[in-house]
DNA sequence: CGGTATCCGGCGGGATACTG
DNA sequence: CAGTATCCCGCCGGATACCG
């Protein structure tokens, strides 16, 4: 059982659980990603189109590790021309909540103080 | 307000909400050091022997950038020997619910299926 | 349409030595 | 005790070109 009050100490960054969790969601486009799956199943294409920045190696790269994480799941329909499908899985689905709370925090938390500048 | 059903595309990748947060949370070794001070002040070098791992320019690094994220405050007592204490500031106390879902997804996504391996 | 392959640069993280 | 200074390196992310 998780001891949330665990006081001992942590040899290697991965003991902490915390950072586990960053590690699967922390990648530079990936809450985007996962932000967009969440609100729906999306093609290939139609992720890149939503995220005009990012190159395509990196956006597959992170498509790969979402998929391998469990994340994701990736459906490919043999069709001319081909056509892809990313969706989240179950277990993607149980980080809605943790989204939600992420965007909330720097939404009071960092956007509303540069407004002080 | 935030509007947690935006459809809309990101530019840039901190255009999300969700990376502004991760960005400051997500040092390699932020989560342990919050995770640290939310259980209770700590000095220098007791941090340090917290986190056997950590080399010291690195810890205070990402001790000044946590600082400089207005998430910890650090207090230096002007004393032959010197004497620093590293205390959650009121917006870091914020990310302890935040703190606890991420540890807490691991345990039950990460650490339990692999256990299955 | 949905990818790989190749090459590259920067930055975060690390080991070691030195200092107020 | 609590830091800097210096040098180093691997990896993530990026641009561009090519492929089934």
């Amino acid at each position: 059982m998780l001891n949330l009050e665990n006081k001992g100490k942590y040899i290697k960054a991965n003991d902490c659980p915390i950072a586990a969790t960053i590690d699967v969601i922390g990648g530079k486009w990936k809450p985007i990603i996962i932000w967009l799956l969440i609100q729906d199943v999306k093609r290939f294409g139609e992720l890149h189109r939503s995220i005009p920045g990012i190159a395509l190696k990196v956006m597959n790269r992170q498509l790969k590790e979402l998929e391998a994480d469990g994340i994701i799941i990736r459906t490919a329909y043999p069709e001319v021309p081909p056509r892809v499908e990313y969706a989240l899985s179950e277990k993607g689905k149980t980080l809605t909540d943790i989204m939600k709370s992420l965007a909330l925090w720097s939404t009071t938390n960092i956007l509303e103080s540069e407004k002080a500048d």
